[in-house]
Formats: C-alpha cells, sequence, structure tokens
RNA sequence: GCCCGGAUGGCGGAAUCGGUAGACGCGGAGGCCUCAAAAGCCUCUGUCCGAAAGGGCGUGCGGGUUCGAGUCCCGCUCCGGGCACCA
C-alpha cells in the first residue's frame, strides 16, 4: 500500500480512461483512514448486521473470496446508504491442516505461516475495496479468542452438553486424525484429505448437538434460507418417528412369565409387523453373544470378523456393488416371538442393520421393505404381504411395496390403511407394555476432539485420582508451546512435549497430563459472529447486550459448501449459549438471512488452490481495477448461479472495464456546451430513464438482481452518450440529475471511480459514502407511450404506440382499425376481442 | 434408487403477475475517425425463404389447459447438486 500515491503524475494504464490504481487506492486508504465503515455499539441508526464466512486464510484472494465479499461490500455500501448502521467485521477461521502440514514440510511454526497468509488476504480485501470495521477483526488463533473458545467449552461440558466416550470413531489416515460424521463424504472418504475413512475406538470428546435436534429441525421452516439449504438440514437431522418395542426371546423364560431376555427393535413400519417374518441384529449388537447358540458360533463370528475389518464402503457394498448377498449374515441359532402372530421367528445377524441407529436390531418384514425383500430371497426367508399392493403390482416386476394400501394378512388390522393401522399397532403394543413410539434421529452427537497441533487445546487435566477435570477459568487459555517439532510421525506434538503434558491436577496438585487433543477448528467458527459484536470484552467472551443489539445477522452470505457442517454447528451454538447463561436474551436463530453464492468453475471442476486452476485476481487490479472486476462478478450472471470461467471471460472483464471508461469520459467532458430554461420532449425522456434506472436497480438490488441491475446502469449509459451527442446541447439541469442518479446507484457496485467522479462534481466535504440512496418520481418512471401490440388468433400483427393511460374501448378501437391487422383478419369479423390495454389487443376469428 | 435445481441466439444471460421472446454484455459484420494503426464512436447481428416489402419457424422433447405458454399442468430426455443399507 505504499510507493504508489503519484497523483497528477500518474498516468493511465493502457487504453484506460483514468488512473485505475491511483484512484483506487487513494479511495481505499481514505475509507480505512477515516475509518468509514466502523460502527460502534450504541449508534443511534437501525442496525444492520452484514456478515459473510470468515475465510480460512490461504493467502492472497482468490476470485471465489472476490466474488464473495464484492456481494458482501454491496450489501454493506447499499445499506449504509438507506441510513442503517452497518455492522461490518472481518476475521479469520484461522486453525487448521494446511498451516500444520505446511509446518511439518517446512519447519515454519504454524503461527508465524498463518499470520503472514493472514496479512496476504487482508491486504488483498482491502485492494478489492470491501470495507470492514477492523477494529473488531477476530483469529481463532488469538490466544484471547482461544481463551474464550475454552471457557465456552467448559461451561458446555458443566452443563451437561459436552462429554467424553469411547466410541467408534472416524479415523482419516492422511489428516491423522478423527473426523466428525458431517466430514466424512458419502463414498466413506475424508471430505479434505480424500483418503478412505476407517473406524476405530477411541475415547473421544463430544458435544450433544442431538440434544437439540428437534428444535434445529423445526425452527428451519422460520428461515429466509435457500430451500435446497433447509433441506439439506433436514436430511441430515434425519428425524423418524416410529416404535420400539421388545421381542422376547423363545426359550428364555424368566419368573413371572416375563421373557428374561428379549431383543428391542425400532420400525417406522409398525403396522407391518404381521409381515415380521426375521429380525435381524447389527453385527456390534451386544446381545449377539447370548443369541448366538453353539452350533452356529464359528458363522457368527466369522461375520463379526469380516465386517468389524471393513470400511464403511466395503460394507455398504450391495449384492449389485461386487457382494454376494449370501455372505451378508449369518443365523444366529435363536428365535423371537412376533407379539403380533404369537408365532416364533429366526434371528439373523447382518452387517446392513447399522448398531449406530435405532436399536441396532430391526424386524425384518420382505415384503414392505426392498433390503429385507433381497436378505429374504438369499436366504430363502419366507415373504408375507401385509400391504395391498396395486393390482399390476407384480405382474410389472414390483417386489417389496412400501406405498399406500389396505392393510392384509394382518389380523385386527386388515382393512385399515397404512396410517390408521399405524396407531393401532402402537396402541396394541403400549397396551400390552411391549413398546412405546419413539422418535430416531440420523444426526448423532459431534465429535469434536482432533490429535492435531494446530487447534485450540481441550482445556482439561486427566488426574489419576478425578479423571478428567477441567482448567479453572483463571488459567485459561490453555496455549500450545511454541519450542515444538513437527514430525511426519502422525503424532501430535503435544503428546510429545513433556513441558506441555506434564500438570498437576487442580483439585488435589497431583502429578496429572494435559488433554492433547485440539478441537475442531468448527468450534472456533461456530460462535465467531457473537465475538464480532463485542471483541473488546475482557471479562466475557461477549457482552449479551451488544450480542442482542446486533444478532440475528440480517445477511449471511456464504459458500454452499458449508450448508450442512458450520451451518447446523452455528445453529447448536448459538442456542447451547443462550441455554447456559451465556447469552440471555439472544435470539435462537444466529442467521436470519443466508445467501449462497454460485461456485466458479473453471474446466469443467471448481476453480480453487487444490485444482491448481486459479486465475488471481490481482492482474484485474492493474488493468480493469477492482471496479472493474467487481462489475464483472456482479454482471456476469445471477449471483446464486455458478458460472464457468472460459477463454472468453477476459473478454468480459475487458468489457467491464470498458464500460466504467464510457461513464468517466461522459462525465468529465470539460468541452462540453449545455443549456438551461425551457425542458424539450428529449430532455424529459432522459429524466424518465433516470428515473427509471434508479427504481430498476432499487428493486434489483433488494432482490439480489446484481446482473440486472448492472444492465439497467448501461441502458441508462447508452442513453446518456446519444442524448449528450444530439442535435442540441444537453439541458444541464437534467444532465446533473442524471448523472448523480447513476453515481449514487452504482457506489455500492463500484465505489472507487463513482466517489472519484462525485468528489469531480461535488467537492471533497460530502463524498459519494456519505450520501443516501436515491429516490425516484414514480409518475416519471411510468412511461411516455407504450407500445400496443395488436394480435389476430394470438399472432403479433402489429405494433401501436399509445397512452400508457388509453381505455379498452380506445384501444380496441386502434385495433380494429390497423391495416396490418385487418389484412391478417381477412375480411372476417372477430368472433371475440381479448383487451388488455395498454399493452395488448388480441383479435380471435 | 430417492430428493432438489436447471435446459432460452455463436457465448454469458434478460423477460418480476400467463400478454411484444432474446434486455444488457461478449463475440461477429460493416462504417466513421486516421497517412496508417490502436483507442474511441456509429449501424446491423435468433433462424429460414426473399432483391425488398414481407412472411414461415423458434425458449431440451411429446402432449394438455388457455384468446394467448419460456412462464401453468401431465409424461419424458439430458445436465448439475444433495442424500443414499438410517429400518
Amino acid at each position: 500500500m505504499s510507493g504508489t500515491d503519484q497523483g497528477a503524475f500518474s498516468i493511465p494504464a493502457m487504453g484506460r480512461a483514468y488512473d485505475v490504481d491511483t484512484i483506487e487506492r487513494k479511495w481505499q486508504r481514505r475509507w480505512l483512514d477515516e475509518g468509514t465503515y466502523e460502527v460502534d455499539n450504541d449508534d443511534p441508526r437501525p442496525p444492520f448486521y452484514a456478515l459473510c464466512m470468515y475465510p480460512y486464510p490461504s493467502g492472497s484472494a482468490h476470485q471465489g473470496h472476490v466474488r464473495n465479499y464484492t456481494f458482501g461490500d454491496l450489501v454493506v455500501r447499499h445499506q449504509t446508504m438507506l441510513g442503517r448502521g452497518v455492522l461490518s467485521p472481518f476475521g479469520f477461521d484461522s486453525f487448521g491442516l494446511p498451516a500444520e502440514n505446511a509446518a511439518i514440510k517446512t519447519g515454519t511454526h504454524p503461527r508465524i505461516f498463518t499470520d503472514a497468509r493472514i496479512a496476504e488476504l487482508k491486504e488483498s480485501l482491502i485492494r478489492l475495496g470491501a470495507v470492514y470495521d477492523w477494529r473488531r477483526e477476530v483469529r481463532s488463533h488469538d490466544p484471547e479468542y482461544m481463551r474464550w473458545t475454552q471457557a465456552i467449552f467448559l461451561r458446555l461440558l458443566q452443563a451437561g452438553l459436552a462429554y467424553r466416550a469411547n466410541a467408534p470413531v472416524n479415523w482419516c489416515p492422511g489428516c491423522q486424525t478423527v473426523l466428525a460424521n458431517e466430514q466424512v463424504l458419502a463414498d466413506g472418504t475424508c471430505e479434505r484429505s480424500g483418503d478412505l475413512v476407517v473406524k476405530r475406538d477411541l475415547e473421544q470428546w463430544f458435544l450433544r448437538i442431538t440434544a437439540y435436534a428437534d428444535e434445529l429441525l423445526e425452527a428451519l421452516d422460520s428461515l429466509e434460507w435457500p430451500e435446497r439449504v433447509k433441506t439439506m438440514q433436514r436430511n441430515w437431522i434425519g428425524r423418524s418417528e416410529g416404535a420400539e418395542f421388545d421381542l422376547p426371546v423363545v426359550g428364555r423364560d424368566g419368573r413371572d412369565g416375563r421373557p428374561a431376555l428379549a431383543l428391542r427393535v425400532f420400525t417406522t413400519r409398525p403396522d407391518t409387523s404381521f409381515g415380521m417374518t426375521y429380525a435381524v441384529v447389527a453385527p456390534e449388537h451386544p446381545i449377539l453373544d447370548e443369541l448366538t447358540t453353539s452350533d452356529r458360533r464359528a458363522a457368527v463370528e466369522e461375520l463379526r470378523r469380516r465386517v468389524a475389518g471393513e470400511t464403511d464402503i466395503e460394507r455398504m457394498a450391495s449384492a449389485d456393488g461386487g457382494k454376494a448377498l449370501d455372505k451378508r449374515g449369518a443365523f444366529t441359532g435363536s428365535s423371537v416371538m412376533n407379539p403380533f402372530t404369537g408365532e416364533p421367528v429366526p434371528v439373523y445377524v447382518a452387517d446392513y442393520v447399522l448398531m449406530g441407529y435405532g436399536t441396532g436390531a430391526i424386524m425384518a418384514v420382505p415384503a414392505e421393505d426392498e433390503r429385507d425383500w433381497a436378505f429374504a430371497e438369499a436366504y430363502g426367508l419366507p415373504i408375507v404381504r401385509t400391504v395391498q399392493p396395486p393390482a399390476d403390482w407384480e405382474s410389472l416386476g414390483g417386489r417389496a411395496y412400501s406405498g399406500e394400501g389396505l392393510k392384509i394378512n394382518s389380523g385386527f388390522l386388515n382393512g385399515l390403511d397404512v396410517a390408521s393401522a399405524k396407531v393401532e399397532a402402537l396402541a396394541f403394543l403400549e397396551s400390552k407394555g411391549l413398546g412405546t413410539a419413539t422418535v430416531n434421529y440420523r444426526l448423532r452427537d459431534w465429535l469434536v476432539s482432533r490429535q492435531r497441533f494446530w487447534g485450540c487445546p481441550i482445556p482439561i487435566v486427566h488426574c489419576p485420582e478425578h479423571g478428567a477435570v477441567p482448567v479453572p477459568e483463571d488459567q485459561l487459555p490453555v496455549l500450545a508451546p511454541d519450542d515444538v517439532e513437527f514430525l511426519p510421525t502422525g503424532q501430535s506434538p503435544l503428546a510429545l512435549h513433556q513441558g506441555f503434558l506434564k500438570t498437576t491436577c487442580p483439585i488435589d496438585g497431583g502429578p496429572a497430563e494435559r488433554e492433547t487433543d485440539t478441537m475442531d477448528t468448527f468450534v472456533d467458527s461456530s460462535w465467531y459472529f457473537l465475538r464480532f459484536c463485542d471483541p473488546f470484552s475482557a471479562d466475557v467472551p461477549f457482552d449479551p447486550a451488544a450480542a442482542v443489539h446486533w444478532m440475528p445477522v440480517d445477511q449471511y452470505i456464504g459458500g454452499i459448501e458449508h450448508a450442512i457442517l458450520h451451518l447446523l454447528y452455528a445453529r447448536f451454538f448459538t442456542r447451547a449459549l443462550i441455554d447456559v447463561g451465556l447469552a440471555p436474551g439472544l435470539e435462537r436463530e444466529p442467521f436470519r438471512r443466508l445467501f449462497t453464492q454460485g461456485i466458479i468453475r473453471m474446466d469443467g471442476t471448481k476453480m480453487s488452490k487444490s485444482k491448481g486452476n486459479l486465475v488471481t485476481p490481482s492482474r484485474y487490479f492493474e488493468t480493469v481495477g477492482a471496479d472493474g472486476l467487481r462489475l464483472f462478478h456482479l454482471f456476469v450472471g445471477p449471483p446464486g448461479d455458478s458460472f464457468e470461467w472460459t477463454d472468453q471471460t477476459d473478454q468480459v472483464i475487458e468489457g467491464c472495464g470498458r464500460f466504467l471508461d464510457r461513464i468517466w469520459r461522459l462525465m468529465s467532458d470539460d468541452q462540453r456546451v449545455t443549456r438551461s430554461g425551457e425542458q424539450t420532449p428529449a430532455d424529459l425522456a432522459i429524466r424518465r430513464a433516470t428515473h427509471r434506472a434508479v427504481a430498476q436497480v432499487t428493486s434489483d438490488l433488494d432482490r439480489w438482481s446484481y446482473n440486472t441491475a448492472v444492465a439497467h446502469c448501461m441502458e441508462l449509459v447508452n442513453e446518456l452518450a446519444g442524448y449528450t451527442r444530439g442535435d442540441q446541447p444537453p439541458h444541464a439541469d437534467v444532465l446533473d440529475e442524471a448523472f448523480d442518479a447513476l453515481l449514487l446507484v452504482m457506489a455500492p457496485m463500484t465505489p472507487h471511480v463513482t466517489a472519484e467522479l462525485w468528489e469531480a462534481r461535488h467537492g471533497a466535504g460530502s463524498p459519494l459514502h456519505a450520501q443516501s440512496w436515491p429516490s425516484f418520481d414514480p409518475e416519471l418512471v411510468v412511461e411516455e407511450t407504450v407500445t400496443l401490440v395488436v394480435q389476430v388468433n394470438g399472432k403479433v400483427r402489429d405494433r401501436l404506440e399509445v397512452s400508457p393511460t388509453i381505455t379498452e374501448d380506445d384501444a380496441i378501437g386502434l385495433a380494429l382499425g390497423s391495416d396490418k391487422a385487418r389484412e391478417a383478419l381477412g375480411g372476417a369479423e372477430p368472433t371475440r376481442v381479448v383487451a388488455r390495454p395498454p399493452r395488448l389487443v388480441n383479435l380471435v376469428i
């Protein structure tokens, strides 16, 4: 940011009408120095919180950043012009694996690596002209921020929302750490490294997000979010209503006629219970040992061993995926009683039943479940339909039928539809004391511990006497030591650092060891938007009053890739913080409106550093400037759609620069002769075009239609270009009004060049960024004349210029009088006339 | 397999409530300016027939509703995304 302020001596870049670089840097400097977009918590204007998802600092901004922050900056400047006190903070999600991997490779400490990249990214954001209240900057790895991340963790622990448990977890060999379920892709690979994730049994820390499953699901309805994001969250939470009930194990009668052993199953279809012809337990189910008879033990053990050694993806490979169906399960030797029929059915163990969902055991109803059908076929088990399928179901090759229909073969349920049969079946189970209605979720608790160095340490001490003991709050933050070696061993350096590891128990002062796991970086990003409201407090994570003032975020902007992970965690965290008393009075949803911008593709795949197909923004700063590049991103298409970066893209960007040049020349023509006095129809036409442009851009910005907003500005410029080279000189007042309006509506899009032109017109005393959004005169927005389309049988035959207030009768009269229409009618009389004045008359014969 | 999006000129896209399809830009053609070029400015540019006037066709495909459909309904095709043994 130095050595470029050459002022009047500077020369425009090749072919440019103005000195892009000098002008842009001048304004960027000014916004920073004057703190133009800093906002205090007691600002009297109505609050507006605009936020872009804080980024992982990966160095200079790439096109994805430019796109994201162009939209965000437009919102900030637009809302400011609308009179809001806009909170526009910025920060960095600065913990994460790339820095640690770089440390292993180069020996540089992750903090040095990270701080350097933050500096680069910050500089390129400033060069883009994106404005923030930098006083509020937050970095995840800042000890002040870590202190509160840790304090919050301890509060959650205290409230029972954090806990430690041994569980089969997802281990990524590439990242050398465990992953949350959300970080494992559908094909069983790690979302970061792409390595195949394996299961390991480990002691890990969890956050109890499942306690909020219902609320997180139901509250989605009230959010102004893209429907597709809400659908993804609904699916992820995966609520399903059903019943849980016991199947008594045959031959294990206890006292009083109660079974000594029972298998508890979960089903969403209790109505199909009469069709249960076998039951299945998961290979990991603890009851399996008891169920397995000695003659079946070898087969059961073999299956169990095989499944234990498999990855999720191998386990999921079904019959057509290569695995023979008859290898998928084994008979346990035991039977359970179907309480509906009173008949015993065999119990199998099979890999298609998962221990982690429901009760880990199912009643199998092959007739109404495709998976059970396939298994029953392979093992020769009976299939009994309990819902009458459509007449042609079987003749069309239909197998399991899970649709609507009337109950058959189902005793007291016969003749009922599915819904009422569910109710009756449940009533039966409850009256017999066998089971209850239950709700199951796909959502699991959030595994937050990571075996990595570059994250926020979990503030726990392990004492041989007292177990896991929280580090007292006045000793926070727990910081990782700097004198560590980064070795590619897969071991966290923390676990090897005796100085860090060895400590004393906060309770008895005896020797103890520190927890060496760090937190998932999604913990850091789950509350940064709250810290932004009040990053100054030293005794609380944030002042609740400040949070209540700014929250919820009025407009959140980010990538669709966070549809589940970050957005779900942050919704959970906000609620948890309220419930543990850290944010009294706060609204429970953090992000009122969400916008997800489209990704940039190149050669068919996402443009990204890891794909190595970046087109860096810096080269465009030198040619068309930040304004030109911003204008391109706004203009290229709907902000929510992805677009393909092609060979033609440079030409479109160049076109955007050309458009700004045109405005510059239009407004800085000091040879221009103008006139005053009486206004002509041509003058009025320009006034109308001006007011219409303001009206259109106002509405375009409201509905995120930035591409048409730019188009409407271009239309006005085209009009003005014609006007200024017309037969007579332009009217000074008309031109002034048009120029000012254009600069005002373009100010949020291309802030530098508009600020410079505004300053030339109005002096340095009333800068553009201090102006209000322009209004328009609705009477001038209405067209002077409109085109009346005359159709014959729905085909356009003539176009007539008419007054916009033309009556229906006059419109019909004109249409019937049209030569072209009469010709098309061929002498016939219309049998019907549809008139929609002033736009259309349709003559029907 | 299931659930969401989407498909409009050579290209990106516009058409906000069922009423002029193709705004705006890119690319292309021609012209002005110039010794010449660059830059800039102007005109044209969906497609077919036609010298023109004019006309036919046209929003992925096939039907339907309507005076009128890019827009609504039914059935497909292709592309993109999400989910996928969740009982």
